[in-house]
RNA sequence: GCCACCUUAGCUCAGCGGUAGAGCGAUGCUUUCGUAAAGCAUAGGUCCAGGGUUCAAAUCCCUGAGGUGGCUCCA
């Protein structure tokens, strides 16, 4: 004798269990019509599923005209849309195309599929798609689940030949993958392993399109609404590189044409402000293919903005106690051997720079590339045996030393300035009364980046990183993280940058992997913990998403398509200071070990800037923005004016231009309005008489009124000394 | 790197086998004007590069480069 509790705490008995579309009718006709699947305890049911036990129940419903639709009732209607998409794109590709994955996401859903050998899923079949899915939506067929015994399942499913099903199938069991071979370990199903298998027909089973699935779905296709196919990538079977290729294929689906529409004019604006669209609008920036993929030529506009964000954050330093170092751009390949980058992240490295008689030594000797290769990343048997002293640990193999006279050296393009800076630290001695010690540079790194993965100045191969390295005792620890996220915390603060997230990488609960000893992570990562509850915002504690060398604490923001891009990160290392063997003297006059923090609050300047012009659309701040004001003259005949008012700005330290083309006034304020310029000062006779300037703030609001000129200058001063984020001067 | 798509004037794009087009921008002239585009004129192209098919290629095919959206990766 069940009994159900809405979310309202009414409670309904019934004398047996009941389906979602039971308990639905029960409560009122136009809900049961509404209803498309039912939340009990929490967990998303098929409508036609049946409660056995009390449960906390709540209907969802297809949303009425106007309404917003329900996260959950958009997950319903995008997971049956992907059955549907499947079912069309058989349709139209061919039933050899072998479905293996189709889930929602957070703005559509996807269906992962093998596509034969000589076939292949393009954007002209997007059409033929999307009509066919408008078919089945329009036929409204009932979405049917029924089961199938595990024995009785996976021998049919081995009979349809798709091992992406049988392999699902069995994840689903909790049995181990008869299937899938690689490298990697399969993750693990999300779900406890089920008795049997549930299939989902849209339509009747036996006879309409059928999929194996554990659901749940909407009752029928007609409550999908409307559902579009988005567009086409290839991926990995189970994420895996090594493993099979498969077609993705995204689509949407919205409970009306409307709301689709409305969607799809969304990302239509979206691209307005995409940081790579402003960038050239605004001449923020230039990526040239002649200097190289990923290379930021930052021109003069974007430069300003650049220096004043540095300018921002180093005066910030100072009062924190940091010092400024610069280094070079490279360094030997002995520094990153004994740093551990090189070569263990050589596939993310530009090639070294090698000696060029080391090279033609090797040459003539008739060198294999192989033998070349070990030689350039080889290293000495006295540094294997320093370096595994220094970790004890075969840190360092036999294998990689090779003898004295046979080792190439070179330099690397640096990918990180940690060892540049580590020298630093122990060039001289320190006591533990001058710790912690603070170098800060903006250090520019390269790194070689997938061609597949640059983007704009979000993924780049070189970038300069606000970088820094806290070398400090244990006990300093939680102090100085803490200074860290305030210069974080005082970044977002001033741009008025709200929307991010906080995500703490804690160790994964089992592995060895990592460096360091287990108290001083425990240390390490309460200390994390406590800086980022300091915070006041939510953060995520992620375990497995530390270092190998220490936990940390990133700070991740969404650009205007909704990819996800780490901005700030605070990063805490226990093996630098192991591998460059650095110490400080302690009280007790014996050498300790110093923690290092790595941190950059800004993450890169290029990512950064490219955040941040997608945050302002281009309309930064005064204090930012390449060109603060431009002077307006009416005609040719204010042009005396107009210079002296441009003179007395310029004086003033702001960043002025003045408009003398022989365009009429309404010309010049839509140029000013269209390069975001904060202020514009439309000078006629009228002001040139009463020595006033006529104010417009970036042409989003109207003409403001005349001000005498002096008033403007330091307002405009105090508005940028002040790094406000509105527009503030009125007259 | 992988899959799909894109690359034509400075920018945004049309043309898709028969001699290269538009709007904006630029330049010049006229206008001297009070708050989101004055008028006229002119210049501007190896149609991404290389190869092939064809009487004929911006257009069709192949290879390469660069870009876009995903996948994978991100010390």
């Amino acid at each position: 004798m069940p009994t159900y509790t809405l979310p309202d705490g009414k409670k309904l008995s019934f004398d047996e269990p009941k389906s979602g579309l039971e308990v639905a009718a029960a409560i009122g006709t136009g809900l049961a019509k509404a209803a498309i699947g039912w939340k009990v305890n929490g967990e998303l049911h098929d409508l036609s599923w049946k409660a056995p036990e009390d449960a906390d129940i709540q209907i969802v419903t297809f949303p009425r005209p106007g309404q917003q639709a329900s996260p959950d009732a958009l997950y319903l209607m995008r997971h049956s849309a992907a059955h549907v998409m499947a079912e069309a794109i058989q349709d139209v590709v061919g039933k050899d195309v072998l479905l293996a994955y189709g889930p929602p996401t957070e703005t559509g859903f996807f269906y992962d599929m093998y596509v034969p050998a000589g076939k292949s899923i393009s954007t002209d079949h997007f059409n033929a798609i999307s009509g066919r899915m408008a078919e089945i939506i329009k036929e409204n067929r009932p979405i049917t689940r029924y089961e199938q015994g595990s024995e009785e399942g996976l021998r049919r499913l081995r009979a349809e030949g798709n091992k992406y099903k049988v392999d699902n199938a069995e994840r689903a069991l909790g049995l181990p993958s008869s299937v899938y071979r690689s490298s990697k370990p399969a993750p693990a199903a999300e779900r406890q392993a089920t008795q049997s298998l549930s299939f989902y027909a849209t339509g009747t089973p036996g006879k309409n399109w059928e999929d194996l699935c554990r659901g749940p779905h909407v009752p029928s296709t007609g409550r999908i609404g409307a559902a579009r196919v988005m567009s086409v990538a290839s991926s990995f079977w189970h994420g895996d590189e090594n493993s099979d290729r498969l077609t993705r294929v995204y689509g949407t689906a919205f409970p009306t044409q409307e709301e689709l529409d409305k969607y799809l004019a969304q990302l239509e604006e979206a691209k307005k402000r995409d940081h790579r669209v402003i960038g050239r609008a605004l001449r923020l920036f230039h990526i040239d293919e002649d200097v190289g993929q990923g290379l930021i030529l930052w021109t003069p506009r974007g430069s300003i903005v650049r220096k004043e964000l540095q300018t921002f954050i180093g005066a910030e330093l100072r009062k924190q106690g940091y010092t400024e170092v610069f280094t070079p751009h490279i360094g030997r390949l002995e520094l990153y051997k004994t740093s551990g980058h090189f070569p263990y992240y050589k596939d993310s490295q530009f090639a070294p720079i090698v000696e060029r008689d080391d090279l033609d030594k090797a040459c003539a000797e008739g060198c294999s590339c192989a033998e070349l290769m070990h030689r350039v990343e080889g290293v000495s048997e006295r540094f294997r045996s320093v370096m595994n002293d220094r970790t004890k640990a075969e840190t360092i193999t036999q294998d990689r030393v090779v003898p004295d006279d046979k080792l190439i050296s070179g330099f690397l393009l640096k990918p990180m300035n940690c060892p540049h800076h580590a020298k630093i630290f122990a060039s001289s001695p320190h006591s533990y009364r001058d710790m912690p010690v603070r170098l800060a540079e903006f250090g520019t790194v390269y790194r070689w980046e997938q061609s597949g993965e640059l983007n704009g100045m979000t993924r780049v191969r070189g970038f300069t990183q606000d970088d820094a390295h806290l070398f400090c005792t244990d006990d300093q620890l939680p102090a100085e993280m803490q200074g860290c996220l305030d210069l974080v915390k005082i970044i977002f603060s001033t741009l008025g940058m709200k929307d991010y997230r906080v995500r703490v990488g804690l160790r994964a609960p089992d592995s060895s992997k990592y460096t360091g000893t287990k108290e001083s992570w425990d240390k390490a990562e309460a200390a994390c913990i406590a800086a980022a509850e300091s915070l006041g915002v939510p953060f995520s504690k992620e375990p497995g998403e530390a270092a190998f060398y220490g936990p940390k604490i990133d700070f991740v923001v969404k650009d205007v398509i909704g990819r996800e891009w780490q901005l700030g990160t605070v990063q805490v290392d226990y093996n630098m200071a192991i591998r460059f063997d650095l110490s400080y003297i302690g009280p007790d006059n014996k050498p300790h070990r110093p923690v290092v923090i790595h941190r950059a609050p800004f993450g890169s300047m290029e990512r950064f800037c490219g955040v941040l012009i997608e945050h302002f659309a281009g309309a930064f701040p005064t204090w930012l923005s390449p060109e603060q004001v431009r002077v307006l003259p009416i005609s040719e005949k204010s042009a005396d004016y107009a210079r002296k008012v441009e003179r007395v700005l310029l004086d003033a330290g702001v960043r002025v231009s003045i408009d003398e083309s022989p365009d009429r006034i309404q010309s010049k304020v839509k140029a000013a309005a269209d390069d975001k310029v904060p202020y514009m000062l439309i000078v006629g006779p009228r002001d040139a008489e009463q020595n006033a300037v006529s104010v417009r703030a970036r042409g989003i609001e109207k003409d403001l009124g005349a001000m005498p000129l002096e008033q403007f200058v330091s307002g405009v001063r105090e508005e940028v000394s002040t790094r406000r984020a509105t527009l503030d001067v009125k007259p």
